[in-house]
DNA sequence: CATCTATTTGCTGTTACTTCA
DNA sequence: GCTGAAGTAACAGCAAATAGA
């Protein structure tokens, strides 16, 4: 079984979605996301000639296409180091759908891919005539394997999933499975610490806008007192907001973060006011 | 070249099973 | 042994991409 430490060796922004990627870019400088692993292979690869494919290629031999017994797992035998356990089948659609697909493609194995494990004639007879949904506990080899190889592709094109099907002993449809759920589970612990990441800046935004709203409140309580008023060596009309950048900054030293405050400021809060990091 | 259709592939949500406290 | 929660394998449905007609 596999714990959160596991998960979270392999949350990454840079989860490859290809078609759907995953962005949110909240703070690139700053953000601790930034900190979480970035795998290299994020890129997908679709050529079995790129680079990382060869990578994969040089642990698998995705050359030796699956034997003759390597197609009958494909029909839903599954591995002999697996527990297995049976129940009805919820339902066929999909199986209906892909079971009479197939002559399209050139690769008899690849197309065949979708449709194993879902209730062939095969899986029928093993269960008694009955469509049954196996449900396999993968074992801890078989399990350390797809991680290994998870970290090094999140995405596995036919060839790979086939030989790593293959090295297995499990169905091509059962490493695809996996893979996606895989890919599932690092979306969610990923969307976790975002949302984490988000609640914290809410609650920093909160308090900045309360302390400021305090701020502006003395500043207006100064403003209406003539004698402190009248010492002042500077108006506090020397603060600015930039239109563009909405930061407030004195008259000489725009889009600075620490922006120096007039003399009646400072009195009240001390030196230098930092936009970007307030004191609490 | 544009359009249509079939196929493939990944994602999301769900179901059902296993494990564990 | 029972039970509920958590983890996860397997599935359905959908959308997007792609290839071929």
């Amino acid at each position: 079984m596999m714990g959160k430490e596991d998960l979270s060796l392999s949350l990454s922004l840079g989860f490859a979605q290809t078609r759907h990627p995953l962005k949110l870019d909240l703070n690139p400088t700053s953000s601790p996301i930034s900190n979480l692993q970035i795998f290299p292979w994020s890129q997908t690869f679709v050529s079995s000639s790129d680079h990382q494919n060869q990578q994969f290629l040089g642990k698998i031999d995705v050359n030796s296409l699956p034997s003759t017994v390597d197609l009958e797992e494909e029909t839903g035998v599954s591995s002999p180091n697996s527990t297995i356990s049976s129940t009805v089948i919820s339902g066929k659609k999909r199986s209906e759908r892909e079971g009479t697909s197939g002559g399209a493609g050139d690769d008899l194995d690849i197309t065949l891919d979708r449709s194993s494990s879902r209730g062939t004639s095969d899986e029928e007879e093993e269960y008694g005539g009955e469509a049954c949904r196996k449900k396999l506990r993968l074992s801890k080899d078989q399990s350390s394997v797809l991680e290994d190889t998870f970290k090094e592709h999140n995405t596995l094109n036919p060839k790979q999933k086939l030989a790593l099907a293959k090295k297995l002993g499990l169905t091509a449809r059962q490493v695809e499975v996996w893979f996606q759920n895989r890919r599932a589970r690092t979306k969610l612990k990923q969307t976790e610490v975002d949302c984490e990441y988000l609640k914290r800046c809410v609650e920093k935004l909160t308090e900045d806008n309360r302390r400021l709203e305090r701020e502006a409140a003395e500043l207006r309580a100064l403003k209406l007192s003539p004698r402190l008023y009248g010492q002042m060596s500077t108006p506090p009309t020397t603060l600015h907001m930039c239109p563009s950048c909405e930061r407030v900054a004195g008259p000489s030293n725009h889009n600075q973060r620490s922006v120096s405050l007039s003399p009646w400021f400072q009195m009240a809060h001390g030196s230098t006011f930092d936009v970007m990091h307030p004191r609490s």
